[in-house]
DNA sequence: TGTACATCAGTGAACGCGCGTTCACTGATGTAC
DNA sequence: TGTACATCAGTGAACGCGCGTTCACTGATGTAC
C-alpha cells in the first residue's frame, strides 16, 4: 500500500473518529506517520485530500449487492430482500460519518456533486439497482403489479440510512444478532406490501404459499 | 426579539448555507449585524452557540405530529399517514444540514448527546410517537395485528429522512406537489403492509371495501 | 428638576494560537559511461 | 566496478492568515436623593 493510500485512510480515519472540525493537516499527517509536508507531495491542498477522501474510502454498496441484484428468481424475495436489506445496514452504518462530512463545507460539497455527476454515480444509484431487481420480480410475478417499486425502494433504504444515523449519533455496536434481526424486521414488514399473496386478515402464520404463476 | 435570538437565527443560517467550517463568529456576527465580540454577551463560547441552535433552533415535529397522533380513529389510516409523513418529510428536509452538522466535531456530538439524554428528547422521540399511534389503530382494528410497528415506522421515517438528505445533497427545492406526491407513494406503499383487509392479487383497483370490525 | 452614580448592551482593536502551506534540505535509489 | 549526476519521497522549520477570545471603552438608560 502506497504513501497515498496510507493518508488517505488516516484522514477517512480522523473523519470518522474526530469529525470534520479535528481533520486538520497535522493530524491527518500524525495518524498516517508522515510529517505534514508529506500530504502535499501526494495531493494538491487539503480540499483534493478529503474529496479523494470521499470517493475512495465510502464503503461500496454496489459490489456485494449487484450478486443478488443481478439473480432475480433466484432464492425467496423475501430472504433476498433480508440479505440486501442487512448489507444496506453495514454500509450506511459505516458510511454514514464520511458522507455527512461533506454537509460542513459547502465548496466540499459543491466540488463532490459536481464531480459525482460526471462519474454519474452517487448514493442514488444503489437505490436504482434495487428498483431494476423489483422491477424484474414483478415481472416475474414475484412481486404484485401494482406495487410502487421506487417507494418501496426509498422505504428500505431509507430505515437503513436512518439507522445509519441513529447509532452513529449514539455511539451505539450493536451485534451482529441485532442487526440481522432489524433488517428481519424490515424487510419482512415492507414484504407484506410486496408479495402477491397476501395473508388473510388476523392469520398470524401463512400456511403453506402456492407457486406464483410464471 | 432579543439579540440572543438574532444571533442564533444567524448561526443557524450560516450553519444550513454555508456548512460548519464557514461558521465562524466573524461570520455568525456579520450576518447578525453586531460585532463579534458581542456573541460573548450572551454565550460563554462559540459551542454554546452551536449548541443552543441545536436545541432552539432545530424544526420541531413533535407540534405538528401530536394533534394527528393524538386522534387514533379519526379520519382514515391511509389518510392520517399521508398528512403525516408530508410534514415528516419537511421536517427533515429542514432539519438535515444543521442535524448532522453535529457531526463535524465529536465535542460537539457528545455534549449535545449528553443534553439530549438528560431532557430525555431526542429524533427518536417522533417515532416513538408514530409507533404509538400505529399501536393504538391496531386496537381498534384498522391496522393488522401481526405488523411490526417498530418496523413500520423506521421504514416511514426512514424515507423521509433520507429525502431530507437527498434535497439537501442535490441542493433541490421540490415543489409542493412534488412532496405531497413524495409523501403520498410512502405511505400508500407502506398502507398496502398495514391495511386489515389486503388487496387480492392481480387486482389493480380496489372495489369499495367493507368497514373492519371494531 | 438636577446631579451623581450604577448598570448594561454593544464596540474596535488587539491578543495568542493553530491552521494550511511552502521552502530549502536530506538521504536513498536509479542510471550513464 | 567505480564515479558523477539525476530523481524523488520525505522532513523540520518557518510563513502569513484567520480563528476564537478578551479588553478597555462608549453611550444609553435607570435610579437615589
Amino acid at each position: 500500500m502506497g504513501t497515498r493510500d496510507e493518508i488517505l485512510d488516516a484522514a477517512a480515519e480522523v473523519l470518522r473518529t474526530q469529525g470534520f472540525a479535528r481533520a486538520t493537516t497535522k493530524s491527518i499527517a500524525q495518524v498516517a506517520g508522515y510529517s505534514e509536508a508529506a500530504l502535499y507531495k501526494h495531493f494538491a491542498d487539503k480540499a483534493a485530500i478529503l474529496l479523494a477522501v470521499l470517493h475512495e474510502r465510502m464503503p461500496t454498496l454496489p459490489g456485494s449487492l449487484k450478486e443478488l441484484i443481478g439473480s432475480p428468481g433466484s432464492g425467496t424475495v423475501g430472504t433476498n430482500l433480508t440479505r440486501l436489506t442487512r448489507i444496506a445496514v453495514d454500509f450506511y452504518i459505516e458510511g454514514f460519518p464520511i458522507l455527512v462530512s461533506l454537509f460542513s463545507s459547502q465548496d466540499l460539497l459543491t466540488a463532490h456533486r459536481r464531480r459525482m455527476q460526471e462519474l454519474n454515480a452517487g448514493p442514488h444509484k444503489a437505490q436504482e439497482g434495487l428498483v431494476r431487481y423489483l422491477q424484474e420480480e414483478q415481472k416475474l410475478g414475484r412481486v404484485r403489479r401494482a406495487v410502487d417499486v421506487e417507494a418501496a425502494a426509498a422505504l428500505l433504504f431509507g430505515a437503513c440510512f436512518q439507522r445509519g444515523f441513529e447509532v452513529n449519533f449514539a455511539g451505539l455496536t450493536p451485534s451482529n444478532e441485532e442487526l440481522n434481526a432489524y433488517a428481519g424486521a424490515l424487510s419482512r414488514t415492507l414484504y407484506e406490501s410486496l408479495r402477491p399473496i397476501p395473508l388473510k386478515r388476523g392469520v398470524g402464520r401463512p400456511g403453506p404459499r402456492s407457486k406464483p404463476a410464471r
